[in-house]
DNA sequence: AATATATACGACAGAATCTATCGGATATAA
DNA sequence: TTATATCCGATAGATTCTGTCGTATATATT
């Protein structure tokens, strides 16, 4: 409960790793996964990830890899994990109404508003406060 | 990702169901489960923990059910997530050593950072709060 | 004492999500 | 042309979450 997933473990890994290198250089999936003893494959996956959400620039070909592209103090963490993982929140009936309670709740008000200081709270950090 | 388990929104639910009667006035399993449409076996067995932990008072026999018994405003939430589900943390590393990253992991201080503000946050806040 | 209604609790099963793997495609530097 | 990299859909395994079943125990009521 109240956990991250792997891959936002593994995209914040891969960011520090990448923010702790000069600026132009790159690095490659090979060389991250094998750093941090993660799965290359699954890597692989978050890294083209978080290419197309334009986090990180990815490079064809030999001696290619990814550089980092966007700037990551401007990227808060609620941003940045819902666009890893999807809507974010302390329940599902709060981006989604398929929940069998809706209509008889009543904790949904209170659990709301736990949720807004959480969601505050990860808004008010940015993916570098991590990544420095 | 982040999310409560239905668990401890079945036992907040119950809470603040009796919460909102009257000081010695009973609830059954039955009475909870028929009024918010929780499958009767799972509220049973999550009434019967926060009854072994000494949140509510279970009364056997017929018209019986539980009341409260602790003081809501006295636990925290993080204290009443830890009893109703276990150890908390933002990654399992803070309360188990059985991660393969753990020896080369780059970002496990931010993360333990960010995790004692969540921690705080939700420490700052007590059961009442949503039962009320 | 018998009955009906309630909690107590271990074992199991189904569902959903999380994590990881496989196979084959495309891009490009050397 | 070759080697090294990203790209990407499909699938499989593992874990956690959620719900079910069966049986035992407690007690108010009759």
């Amino acid at each position: 409960m109240l956990k991250l997933t792997r891959k936002v473990e593994y995209a914040l890994i891969a960011l520090r790793h990448m923010q702790g290198k000069e600026l132009e250089s790159v690095s490659s999936t090979k060389e991250i996964a094998v750093r941090y003893n993660i799965p290359i494959e699954i890597l692989a996956k978050t890294l083209q990830h978080l290419a197309k959400e334009n986090i990180i620039e990815p490079i064809n070909g030999p001696h290619g890899g990814y550089r980092l592209k966007a700037q990551l103090g401007d990227i808060n963490l609620v941003e940045f994990f819902e666009r890893v993982e999807g809507p974010l929140g302390l329940s599902d009936c709060f981006y989604d109404s398929n929940c069998v309670q809706i209509d008889y709740c009543n904790i949904r008000t209170p659990i709301q508003r736990i949720n807004a200081s959480m969601m505050s709270m990860f808004r008010s950090m940015s993916v570098q406060d991590v990544t420095n």
